[in-house]
DNA sequence: TAATAGCACTCTCAATACCAGAGTGCTAAT
DNA sequence: ATTAGCACTCTGGTATTGAGAGTGCTATTA
């Protein structure tokens, strides 16, 4: 698998490279002349034939140049690519930074805004799964007396406001009351992640009823039910550059990613596929997430925020982009997202 | 304009229809085996010739059959769609209706729901644009001490809370100091639309610095940077069917389309151009608006919650989209909508 | 006099043929 | 081991052609 000796080596990246540069298939004679290699079409033809037999490239048809195969870039992505070329120009680096720094405040809009710094440099479609609600730290519940029966409830964590609805109690009590219960309730609740609070009060509900008085347990349950779900039809966060599937993508492309947007249940693939392992990643080759999709092609990187809650951001291109610039960008964003989230 | 005598009409209607039925320019011939007009094909060439001359249909080419022009497609909806025939199967019907009425509790999920049904039963791209957050009448205005000098903000309207935010002040105040300037504060400006406190709330400041005490002041002040704005930067709330562009539209047009949905400022010329009048409209021909989005039509209609502060929803699809069908379906969307929203 | 049948004409679209260009694999020579 | 040379193959663009569909005009009919 990985036993190519050197020549084959710098062929098959000059040609990934040509490829991706020309947008059309690469034949002996063209390489000769584009790269300075210290070799003949005839012998280049050669090694292209072994390079074909091995699977790193192929023909669309007999008398074609060839084409890198899905194989072929990932060798190309994970063995060609030297660390040092994985650079950002400083001034693009700068002009992500700096647009992401004017959105410090409210994060979703800042992750939109990532996403849309993301696509309009990159030309590609950009996409940003927020957070996952679920894992978020509660911090505290707060209980406040609004009207009558009403009570205002607030989910409150490190982050920020997560929740908050106006509720209907059954009868009036006084702010001490409700003060009381907030305060027993946080001492059970706050630290754990939403989702462990959720499970917990589930069980304690169905266990220890005569443990709470009504008020108590009344709360808890309402606290319970307004915990956000994740209920996979809230829509994408961040996503931009859409307009720019039309440049690189085919109709029936274009289809199966808005369809897949759309669905949501592709960015649950999304998220486990690439939550595996941290840093950024290249995914070549979607048709294994969603099928019509191959020929396109993802780099995405993770981002964190102060409480470890992660997301991940990431651009989707077709198989043959310049991943010499997509790499360091993206992983420049998720960097630059982490550094802000981290701050705040 | 109008003075299309009975015979005019009825051909036009059917080249209309069935133009909109099988997607190809419509013949003489084609057209007296379709439908059982008493007339001959040599009539009917004379008049389609007439036809053309007056602008309601085209020849792609010379010897091709006919096309409505966008004049002939205005005409047909606005003359030769009969009252009658613009219902709503009963089945469709309720379940629309049905599917509304599921998720009455949140606002923006119900818009976007409606998007999304209004989507796949007419396989076209629904929009959905929210109420203007600035028309929405502000309710009354809290302050909530929440620990040490930050104080939780919460703006409230009949709808619910609109927005929400911790501040942080620069002393200590105690909760009946913020009571006594909230319950100021709200004596003034609840009632008004957003839009209009924060204005008055700009004049005030600066004719008059010296009748509120520094607390009032700095909460006027606070309360005014908290009102949300139109930036048009908020994501387009509803929208749905956008997998469905690659079945009826070039890549032109969905290339004018996304970005148009990317862009917002689209929305706003939308609103404009709809807000005229309300009640369910055809946009037929939206080159006017954007252009690249010729081909494509509109069929939209406006709702309204309690307090009127009303919204549009509608779908976009091609210009020979099936009028008779779409239109009822927008409408009924759009009632049932509003009977959601003015319930609450 | 309005409607119709017939006919010559036009234009598109699909199929076919053809050719230049680019690329390959193989063989023989260096 | 490398290379030059050559015969062969395949694509993509450009003509060419013929069938099909539709029109406008004219002569005919009721």
């Amino acid at each position: 698998m990985k036993k190519l000796d050197e020549r084959r080596k710098k062929i098959l990246k000059a040609i990934v490279q040509s490829y991706i540069d020309c947008n059309t298939p690469i034949g002996s004679v063209l390489l000769t002349k584009m790269y300075p290699i210290g070799l003949s079409s005839a012998t280049i033809r050669n090694i292209m034939a072994k390079l074909e037999e091995a699977g790193y490239i192929s023909q669309p048809h007999t008398s074609a140049g060839r084409v890198p195969t899905e194989k072929g870039y990932r060798f190309y992505v994970d063995n060609l690519l030297e660390e040092q070329s994985l650079t950002l120009s400083s001034d693009l680096s700068r002009e992500l930074s700096n647009k992401l720094r004017s959105y410090e405040k409210n994060n979703n809009v800042l992750i939109d805004e990532a996403a849309k710094t993301l696509s309009s440099v990159s030309h590609y479609l950009a996409i940003a799964t927020p957070p996952k609600v679920e894992d978020i730290l509660l911090k505290r519940i707060k209980f406040i007396k609004y009207e009558k029966r009403q009570v205002l409830t607030i989910l409150i964590s490190d982050e920020g406001i997560v929740e908050n609805k106006i509720i209907e109690l059954d009868k009036i009590h006084s702010q001490a009351q409700l003060d009381e219960a907030a305060m027993y309730i946080n001492s059970k609740f706050s630290g754990l992640s939403l989702k462990e609070a959720r499970e917990r009060i589930s069980n304690q509900l169905i266990k220890e009823k005569t443990l709470y008085n009504r008020l108590t347990a009344n709360l808890l349950y309402i606290f319970k039910n307004i915990i956000p779900q994740e209920t996979g039809s809230q829509p994408l966060n961040g996503l931009s550059g859409t307009s720019y599937l039309t440049d690189f993508a085919s109709m029936k492309q274009i289809k199966g990613i808005l369809r897949a947007i759309e669905d949501k249940r592709f960015m649950l693939k999304l998220l486990q596929q690439i939550s595996a392992s941290k840093g950024t990643q290249v995914i070549v080759g979607m048709d294994q997430i969603i099928p019509a999709m191959s020929e396109l092609s993802m780099v995405i990187s993770t981002f964190s925020s102060k409480s470890l809650v992660s997301g991940a951001i990431g651009i989707i291109g077709p198989t043959r982009m310049n991943y010499m610039k997509m790499i360091p960008m993206v992983d420049h964003t998720a960097k630059a997202l982490t550094k802000i989230l981290s701050k705040f």
